[in-house]
Parts: C-alpha cells; structure tokens; sequence
DNA sequence: TTGTAGGCGTTATCAA
DNA sequence: TTGATAACGCCTACAA
C-alpha cells in the first residue's frame, strides 16, 4: 500500500504538502495540489485513517449501545443516529449487548482505547466505569436514550413516557371501556415503570383502576405478548380492553386472543406504544401512541456531537412529542 | 490518560516488559507481572487500541453492509455476524447503504484505511473498487452473503433461493390451488429473479403457470405487499392463492385482502418465504419458507475470518438449508 | 527474563 | 507557499 512518503516522492514535494493537500487545500498553490492529486491516482493512494486517529487523538466514530437489534424501535433509532453521523462525517459502530454489562464494558472500554469519540446508549445496562465515576470528574462523552436510571448528569433525549401511556389509557376511557387489562414491561426497567404509571393515571383521572389481576407481565416481545393474553385468558379474566406496553407485545396479545376465538375490536380492543413499522398493516391495524423514534436518535446523535464540543455547555435534556394514532383495534364499548 | 511508559515508570520497568506483560504474559515473571498490574490500576491505564492497531496493520473490525436495518432479515443476520465476531474478538461496524454505492465506497475505503480489516456485503449493490479490481489481483477481504452480481470469485453463503421459492410453489399446487398469483420483488436483484425462477419451476412441475398478470411488482416491504395486492383486486384477477416472495410483503398483502372483505386462508392462501420473526404471529399466523438467517450471518463471519488467515485456501461457496413451514396462512383448494 | 530502539503513517509546529 | 521534524502510543526484533 503507497503511504504518504510515496506520493510526496512522486510528486516532488514533502509529506506535510502532501498531508495539507488532502486536509486544507486551501493552503497549497494548484499547481503543486494536481501533481499530488495525479500521484495518488497514480498509486492508488488512500489514506491510513488509523495512523491520522492516532495523531489527532480522534477517532470519528461512536459506538450505540443497544440490548437487542431483534426490535423494529431499535432498528428505526439506529437509522436516526446514522443520518446524522454520516452528515458529520461519523462512523457508527453497533454493540449489541444482550443486557449483558461485560460486554457493554468492553465497547466501553474502546473510548478510553481511542477507537470510538463515545457511546450512545439506548440499554437499561450503564458501563460501570459510569457508575464508578467520581464526584467531579468530567462527565464522559455518552448520551443516554430513552432508557436509564436515576441520577446520571449526562445529556438524554427522551419521550415522556407517563404522558404518552396516559394518552393511551385516556383513549381507551373515552371509548368507554370500564374492565381494562394490561401487559406490562419488566418492572426493573425504568420505561416500564413510567408506563405503568402513566396507564394508572390515565385511568384514574376517568375513575377507573387496574387492578393487579388484569395485569399480565411481559418483556417487550412478541412471544411476551402472546403469554401474556393467555394467561390473563386462562386465569378466566374478564376485560373489553387491553392495553399494551408497547407495539409488539400488541401484536402478539391481538395473535393470541385471536387463536382463542376473541375478535379484536368486537370482543376486546387492543392499543399500544411505539408505532412501530407494523403496527400499520397488522391485522386488525394498531392503534397506538407513535413515537419518534428515528427523531430520537438523531437527536441523541445530535446530542453526541455537542458534547463532543462543549461537554458542560451542552444540554442535558431533550424530550420529544408523541401522538395517539387511532386505528381499527379499538373501538367504543358496546355493552 | 496514562500510557505504556506512565506505566513502565510507575512499575521500573520498561515498555516492553509492559507491552509483553499485556499481551504474552508467559513471558514476565510473575512478580514483575503483579506490579505492572497494580500499576495499571492505580493509574486506570487503557491501552491505546489505535496505537496497537496501526502497529499491527490491523483493526479487528469488520463492516457489515446492509441496504437498510429496518427488517427482520437484516437483523438477524448482523446478529449472526456478531455473535461469532464477539468470539473473536472483532468489532462490527454497521454500515447503512441504502443501496447507495457512494456510501457503500466511502465505507469499503475504511478497509484500506485500515479502519477495517474486511467488508461482509448484504447489499445489492458492490462497491465499485471490487467492480474495478484487475485481473490477477489478489481478492479484497469481501464476504458475499445472499445477494450478488455473478462473475465475483469472493467467498459468499446463501441459501438456494430457486428451490425455496419452488418448494412454496410446490407447497400451494399439492394444496390443490389452481389459480395462482405472485408479488414479485425487484426484478434488478439476483435472488428476486431466483425466487421467480423457483415459484414457475414448482408451478409447472404441478402442471400450473404463472401468468404476467398474476405478477404484481413489489420491493419486499410491507408497503409494496399491500400495494400489490390492492393492485391484483384493482384489476379484477381472480386467485385463490398468492405468492410471495418474503414474508413481509405477504404480511402486507394479507393486510390488504383483509381490508378488502377477504378471508386468509378460506378464500386466498398467502404463502412467503423468510420466516421473519412476525411470521408466527401475525393473523393468521404465515405460512413460509424458513431460511436460516443468523446461521448466514455467523457463517458469513466465520468465512470472514478464514478468508483473512488464508484468502486463497478459503472456501468460496456455502449454501445453507431451508425448510417450509406449515401455520394457518394456506389451506386446501375448495372450489 | 528484561531492555533498547526503530518504525507503523499521519498531523502540526515552526522556520524558511 | 513549502519543508523539516517531532510527536501520537504501541509492538517486536534484537541484544543483553
């Protein structure tokens, strides 16, 4: 492979013209600037993007952090992060980490090893060097999507999950329904708990409840849906209403009650969080609360590079807005 | 941030020792092993990952091009590719194209920026240095997985798409289906023209056709799977079995006859091919065609590796085995 | 078992 | 507008 001293040798100038070409052209006369453009068509140059990270101390690459890629959110929030990166010039590196903090750490561990400028993480697991950090210390270069626990001062860009899940309940209310069941998330993540408690005081404030029995657990998957409709099923519950977590749980409950002969919306209507790639087209369509999800992780890119320049300057916080999409899932109760 | 030499000096030794301490610890003493430990934690030292790597003329890192994430295909292929890179200890870089082949080059140049150490391509586009090699050239650290243009002797994997596709079309005539229709993919791609292949092969075994106005153009989205079944019933084509050729579109072409006062099966059997992670929830759950998609993704990564250790010896051609699957989406013919 | 020293390919400072 | 040169941090013969 020709390196730098090659073209500089070809085209009779030295490395720093050469290197100033490439970077600043603005500082070199054209007529020196298009023998080293031909020397390194000639030779096929490119340039040894590991050896510029070493010297300049930059690496133009972040990592995102996620759980799982097994999920269209993460697909769309990935998307979003790579828009902007690519206008900036950014590679993207992509850790999935299956919640699993070792392996989170070792991508970690690729910011202290230059390889990456930092981490955007949409994972309920944090790098323990974060948690390790002392009082004082600069705050490192990651930003935090979505999900994450209490008490970091790095920057976040979220939606107002209570607010969104109220919306849901609200929705549900107004058409009437009084027996209202739910599948829930994993209650040790942060998002779900705000769900939880947008769901009671969407409710609430139409004097409804949910009372503990009506509430299925699950994970956020499709298979998670599906249980949990059938368990709520079997325990012989009653509901007319049944609002999920997210979209895909959704989708698996709609499956389930279904292959137990309930039609959806006749007998139950169905509603969840996300609107997600196939919420549209499922069948029944889903209503549901869209998410802007792609806008998240621009934002959160977005975020990223701010921090990059001004860590203590940068803002800290970024909530985005959602919306109720109606479809044919739910419909107003009929006795 | 601490180097080698803070390292060397806090432990009186030179940056050798501690080099070898860090990467062949047989050969330190072990008790000068302890206190460059101890001093790489006092310090909170990190190797520099980038200095290594311009070293040794290598990244441990791998791009994985994909047209777009935003399917279930693409996922579970890149978390195939990443759970043998994770074994390995290679980084993956995702690399979003949108089949755009300026994107697609800007990212192959990492390779001879030694950012990356090779490319696996899921894409349908090749990026255009691999186009222009010339003869006698020795081939580029490229992984061809699924999708290609012929004439590239790069290692690849894939699954016989012209009998997968047959063994659909097999699967709909022994249900007794005489009037069949198909949603294309896009006739540019090598494996849409494969499945087509396959779809008239099985069909005409069976003594059936597949006529041109059977054929509804799509791009293997929801989108397009919906819109060519509006697009079959717009024009009045009768069939009592459709045909497509993955399973997002047959999810959106059952969206579509369902919003059009069909039944799936009892009046159309929708069959795909995939078996994407929805396929088994959706209503009626998809009958489909399974392709192994993370074992391609692992596979394609392990030619990866073997490709780097000896480019010639390696193994140009690995086809993985598929399997129909049975649900609720197909039922026999009934006048 | 350990140390010395050259080099990986850039970028950036300083001087010319 | 250009050139010489010192880093950047690490790895690895080779020597001791």
């Amino acid at each position: 492979m020709a390196n730098i001293k090659d073209i500089a040798a070809k085209a009779g100038v030295s490395i720093a013209t050469v290197s100033r070409a490439l970077r600043q052209p603005a500082l070199v006369k054209d007529k020196t600037a298009k023998r080293i453009e031909e020397a390194i068509r000639e030779l096929d140059y490119t340039p040894n993007l590991v050896a510029a990270s070493l010297r300049r101390q930059k690496a133009d690459a972040v990592i995102i952090a996620v759980p799982s890629i097994h999920n269209p959110f993460t697909s769309a929030f990935v998307q979003g992060v790579e828009n902007v990166a690519r206008e900036n010039g950014t590679k993207v590196l992509l850790a999935l980490t299956e919640g699993d903090t070792q392996i989170l750490d070792r991508h970690y561990d690729m910011i202290a090893g230059k390889q990456a400028d930092g981490m955007i993480l949409l994972d309920l697991a944090v790098p323990s060097a974060l948690l390790a950090r002392k009082e004082g210390a600069p705050p490192p270069p990651v930003v935090l999507a979505c999900e994450y626990g209490e008490g970091f001062d790095q920057p976040r860009v979220r939606v107002n999950d209570v607010d969104a899940a109220a919306d849901v309940a609200a929705h549900i209310a107004a058409l009437g329904h009084k027996k209202v069941a739910c599948i829930a998330g994993p209650a040790a993540q942060r998002m779900s708990r705000d769900r939880q408690r947008g769901f009671r005081l969407g409710l609430r404030r139409a004097g409804l409840e949910l009372p503990e029995n009506l509430i299925a657990a699950g994970d956020y998957s499709l298979e998670s849906g599906a249980a949990g409709a059938f368990a709520l099923l079997d325990r012989g519950e009653k509901f007319s209403a049944l609002l999920c977590e997210n979209d895909e749980m959704a989708l698996g409950a709609i499956h389930a009650l279904c292959a137990r002969g309930l039609r959806v919306p006749e007998d139950v209507s169905v509603i969840g969080i996300d609107n997600f790639r196939f919420s549209a087209f499922s069948n029944p369509s889903l209503t549901t609360v869209s998410l802007p999800t792609t806008q998240i992780g621009e934002q959160a890119m977005r975020l990223m590079l701010d921090f990059a320049i001004d860590a203590d300057g940068a803002c800290r916080e970024v909530i985005l807005p959602h919306q109720l999409i109606e479809r044919d899932s739910t419909r107003p109760y009929r006795g």
